[in-house]
Formats: C-alpha cells, structure tokens, sequence
DNA sequence: GAAATATGTCAATACTGCTGACATAATGGC
DNA sequence: GCCATTATGTCAGCAGTATTGACATATTTC
C-alpha cells in the first residue's frame, strides 16, 4: 500500500510523455519546492510556540483540531485521518483527555466505541490554534485578492494525492455543515 | 523573538476563547487549515517512500536537496538555512558522507571550513527526489494555467515569516543563478 | 457460543530534534 | 608568538513522535 503512489506515479519523465504540461525533461520546480518548505514550517510554527508552553507537541494538535472539527468522531476515524497507528495516538490522546482538552463518551448505538468531544478548553485552544493559522493565511489571502484565494484552495487540494482527495473534501464538507457556527445558538 | 508573533498578532481567538462571545472575529479558514495539512503530507510523501528504502529520513532530505542546490555552502550556512543545531546535523550529515552522497572539503581561503558538495550519486538523488515533487507540482499548475503560478508563488512567499522572507527569496535567487541548468553544457 | 470489531496497553525500536560539555584546528588581532 | 575567537566535530543524555508486534477487554454480530 505504500508503494502504491511510487509504481502509480513514476518518474518525472511519464508526465512528459503523457503530453501534460512540462517542457523538456523539465527542471525541477526548485523555488516552489524550497518556498512550500519555508511556508509550511513558518504556518506550523505559531502553533507550535503554544503548545510547547502546556507540554503538547504538533501531534497533539492535530488530534485537537480533528476532534474540534468532527464532534463525536471515532477513535478509528481518527486514526483514518491521521493515518498513524493507534499506538502513537494513545499516547497523545491520554494525555489531552488527563489534562481536560478532551473527553470520551460511549457510542449510543455501539457501546465499543469512544466518541470523542472537546472541552471547552480543548475547543478553547483549538479556536486559538486555528486563530494564529487563521491570521497568517488572512494576511496573505488579502494581498492577492478575491480570486486568490480561489487558485490556493485548487492547487492545495490538487496536490493531495489522488485517491485521498475526495474523502478529504468530504470531510472539511461535513464539518462545515455540522458547524457552520460556534458559540450558543445550538440547531 | 520566538514569542513576537504572540504578542503582535493579537488575540483573534483569544477573546473568544475566553468565552466572551465576538461575533464576527472572523471564523477560521478550516478549509485552508486542513488542505495545507494533507496536501504538505503527500507533498513530502513522495520522497518519503524513496528514502526509506536507502535507510535515510526527511532531516536527510533536507541537507541533500540544500547541499544540492548550493554547492560548497558552508556546514554554518545548512545551519542557518535548516534552523536545526549542529549535533543534529551532525548524525544525517555523517550518514550522507558515510553513504557518498555528500562530500566535504576545506575552504580554500579559511580551511576551517567544510565546504559542501554532493557527489554524482547524490546529485542523482537529489534529482530524482525533486522529480517526484515537481510532478506533483506541475501536474497542479498545469490545470491552473499560468497565471495560477504566480499567485502560488505569491501566497507560498507571504506564507513566511516576514523577517525570513527576505532571506529566502535571495538563497532561490542565488542558487538560480548559480545553477542556471544542469545536464551536460557545463559553463 | 464463536468470530469479528473497537479500543487500549505493554515493550522495543527508529528518527529527529534538543541541551550541555568538550575537543580540535585554524584564523586574526596584538 | 600568544591568545581569543571562529568553524566544526563529538559524546552523552533527553524528549517527542512515529513504528511493529503481541496481547487484553468489551461489545456486537452471526
């Protein structure tokens, strides 16, 4: 399975031959490599100035992102999502459940699973996370315009991998319509 | 200067976050947030899969792609540029040149220096790696049209910290210039 | 009742980052 | 020439996040 993207996706070269775009053999797109490094370290590391400060790390993040994001999501979900192994995120997770970001309940239908729910500190936090992320890429998406923001979006989804895509669509779709506001006026 | 984005980037979320209600603060760019996240994960996947298999990581990475594109960058240069301390650059760098991906070599005016250089194998690597992401790039932009480039480009730059921008825009600019094309017409 | 599912946990390992302390060699100022 | 500084390397230990493998528990499903 994980091989799978390197036999699907061969070398630069196929593209070529597929007539998509690239002209000769292709130099590689060396400033876009370098700056989605730089860019991506510089959007991780807000966040991550704050959680040093409660003794979290960028994983522990994620999953409070995901569970503010997806209210009464499963384990298996999440594990879906992230795609690590249940191991790694037990210990994350235990620690934002011992520390009250995060809470569990039984499935109503099925009584094996563990729903998850953030507190109001954990949705406190996660606001603030997304808040520092939220500005960074506010400031940018003003500088190029309406129809910027249009071409990010495409091109971000573009490069996740094929078979992922819809499922992650999907899913921002239905967090989006399952909150499409915070704060007292509960449907 | 770790915290300045803290402190100057004022509390979007952190009035509401204390539970003060603010009504439009703006609501998160959930969308934006999450495609970052997954489209940065297989963006980097790709390489991931490639190294694995030669006992190396991303930190490897890393120092291949930057030695690659800045040949004879001093071992305090790759430091700088990758923010890490030297004892962590240590273990991968002593694994590249163990592997004969990378070599050193003294300064010729300050022989304390390491000079860095890789060799035709890590060339060969570095390249291939950088085919793999600019695929997946170009594939992206290629359904973008051009126009689309630029404005990536555009929002990958302002996505940095503004104090680093500068220097970043001038490491692409130099190691464009200094390896105008690669394959056989040597200058 | 047995098989499958959802979750949790223990143990060991790998990779990558960190701090602190020292060591070596070369440069540069005096 | 002496000495402080610089560039680099290295040893030792710790932390965070990921992995695999094995096993345990509760619950659902057939």
């Amino acid at each position: 399975m994980a091989d799978i993207s390197l036999t699907t996706r061969p070398d630069t070269h196929v593209q070529a031959a597929r007539g998509e775009q690239i002209a000769p053999a292709s130099e590689p797109c060396w400033d876009l490599i370098e700056l989605l490094f730089f860019a991506y370290r510089d959007f991780v590391g807000d966040p991550d100035e704050v959680l040093v400060k409660l003794g979290f790390g960028r994983a522990h993040h994620r999953v409070l992102h995901f569970v503010n994001r997806n209210p009464g999501m499963k384990v298996a979900d999440l594990l879906d999502v992230l795609k690590i192994t249940k191991q790694s995120l037990g210990r994350v997770l235990k620690q934002l459940i011992d520390d009250g970001y995060v809470v569990q309940r039984e499935g109503d239908h099925d009584r094996r699973q563990r729903l998850l729910y953030v507190t109001p500190a954990g949705e406190s936090l996660a606001m603030q996370l997304a808040g520092l992320q939220t500005a960074r890429i506010s400031r940018v998406l003003g500088e190029l315009g309406p129809a910027g923001r249009e071409t990010v979006r495409r091109f971000l989804v573009g490069m996740i991998d094929a078979d992922d895509r819809e499922r992650v669509l999907r899913m921002i779709a239905r967090a989006d319509r399952a909150r499409p506001r915070r704060r007292d006026g509960a449907p």
